[in-house]
DNA sequence: CTGAAAGCGCTAACAT
DNA sequence: ATGTTAGCGCTTTCAG
């Protein structure tokens, strides 16, 4: 194995203690000894076994992000911006895809972890709030993204009610009447699919518009493909819409595509909006209107807090922290500017 | 903390060893003592230590997985797999972002982690030959993607040069004669963009066709937006290109925006092709052609290499593996299906 | 300001 | 088939 703590103290003529103290630097050391530790230290090239420190600290620096969709774009952006969070706090990010699936979401809020990781940020979306406050693992946990409210943990995310009746609004705004969801769940599954769905109603009754149940569309997935063809039925109708939201962004995406392979224009016979602001959707043709939630502040805000009740501020009561979020106008929906 | 081997051996009345063997299966075990151990377990709710484990065996179970850029939708596929693979074989699997960043690179690869992962699966694009013989660290090390030949590690790679050689071979096939290259890099930077090229002057040779420097586009970096940049100032040459060939999809993708935006039809003025095959083509208007190498095997060899070497495979010599490619046509050079 | 020693939870000799 | 014990490398009382 490599160079220890052992060798440097031999080297440099000190005990243990006083090598761990010019690293951590927890206790005052003379500034002779500190020299000739730090001498060792270089000319040993020795880096402290971290795997060592948190056994006997208790902790093992790596906290864990647990996503449903790895390969969703809006994601990968949160998870790069939380990693690098994390790493400026002294700590390791590990990914962990749920996949969605409702087992997975268990283990993980169980604790299957329980010796690897300090800390959890979850994205839940098959679980609800029982499950949460069943919980029997003791690490801190922050929860992101939807669904999942009035539990004793930190929770971050943007109001998807709000966020969805922004997005309606703006397609009224443009004079749509018949406006199309894309990304119903059924069931109690994704509640950030509910509470979106909420939103698209209230927003259809204030705006004086009939709720028409032909026109929301369920998905089983929320990518490309069920944007796709769930736009395809759409278009089937008898009296299509003229304009579709969806449910994120790459539902969106999928929309758009099915539109282009039916020969429709947009946002001319159909506009479009999502949710999320994937860079994707800045480069699709037409560009994708959105509604923005402010990633940085949620990867950051969520590491910061997780790393907080870590390093043990048990004393602030959880927070729920609603991140805002701005609309992006583009193509879509008609942009005004470029 | 947490449950222990010993409130376990103590409930059950049994050694540490014993209890031990339970869990791992190392040693035989009395069906009788077995089951009383098992039971201790189950009740108390017991879960392994891995930190003490690893720090025991002189390993920590985490293996990481170093990319230029984590937003690069290729990447973040490829790391899906990467993990799942990492899970099955009983390791975790941790994200580096380089940020195709030479220093971060060179500190990667001198063993930064050396205590904090096993083993590292590194994609570098800033780092040549002589720098990866000059590394210091002892843990294995599997190279994946493009740029460093001929060193003692495992090393799986995609021939870019035969890729680029396919993907220009196509465009002529269609009856392309001016075909421009986006991607190119500067100096030493970047060895796969230097292999593409090469690829891409070969076949230019192979087809009779002259090389018009004019028509290479170099970009600082390689996603959507320098692809957009690039392709602008292709189109505002005096004689502009009749198609394209990206360094990889993210360059296609920002180029089909810049023609869009320019009011050209793809693929009758312009044909475009990438590397890569990232979903995103797939649902691009127009979609893209593109080269797919077989990430599902890259990512799953990679870390099966690594692994193997963890666990004391020194035995085999470092293999280079050359992972298939295909072309995959779709509307941006003209599909003929659908 | 510095040192000695205990022990985090586990595995692997070495015993029995 | 099972038990005993010595550490892995580190931090942290407790003594000087």
């Amino acid at each position: 194995m490599g160079v220890s703590l052992k060798d440097i103290a031999e080297r440099a003529g000190v005990s243990l203690a006083t090598v761990s103290n010019v690293v951590n630097g927890y206790r005052p050391v003379g500034e002779r000894t500190r020299q000739r530790v730090q001498q060792a230290i270089d000319e040993l090239g020795y880096t402290p076994n971290l795997g060592a420190r948190h056994l006997r600290r208790g902790r093992t620096g790596l906290i864990a992000l647990a996503i449903p969709e790895l390969n969703n774009p809006y994601f990968a952006e949160l998870a790069e911006i939380a990693i690098r969070e994390a790493a400026g706090l002294g700590y390791t990010l590990v990914m962990e895809n749920t996949a969605a699936d409702r087992e997975a979401e268990l283990l993980l809020l169980d604790g299957s972890h329980r010796h690897t990781i300090d800390g959890l940020i979850f994205s839940p979306v098959r679980i609800g709030r029982d499950e949460v406050l069943a919980r029997s693992a003791d690490t801190p946990l922050v929860l992101i993204g939807e669904g999942v409210y009035d539990v004793p943990h930190d929770h971050i995310a943007i109001d998807n009610v709000a966020a969805s009746h922004a997005a309606i609004q703006h397609l009224v705004a443009i004079g749509r009447r018949r406006i199309a969801f894309i990304g119903a769940a059924p069931g109690a599954d994704r509640q950030s699919a509910h509470l979106r769905m909420r939103g698209y109603r209230e927003a259809l009754a204030a705006a004086g518009l009939p709720f028409r149940p032909q026109l929301v569309a369920r998905t089983d997935e929320f990518g490309r493909l069920d944007g796709r063809r769930a736009m395809r039925d759409l278009l089937a109708l008898g009296e299509p819409p003229d304009a579709v939201f969806g449910y994120n962004d790459l539902i969106g995406i999928g929309a758009l595509r099915a539109l282009a392979e039916a020969g429709c224009r947009v946002p001319e016979d159909v506009a479009v909006i999502g949710i999320d602001d994937i860079e994707e959707g800045r480069f699709s043709t037409p560009t994708l209107t959105t509604i923005a939630p402010d990633k940085e502040e949620i990867g950051r805000l969520a590491v910061r807090r997780l790393v907080a009740r870590i390093e043990g501020a048990e004393v602030a009561a959880p927070l729920t922290v609603q991140t805002p979020f701005r609309l992006v106008r583009r193509e879509s929906t008609g942009t005004p500017g470029a």
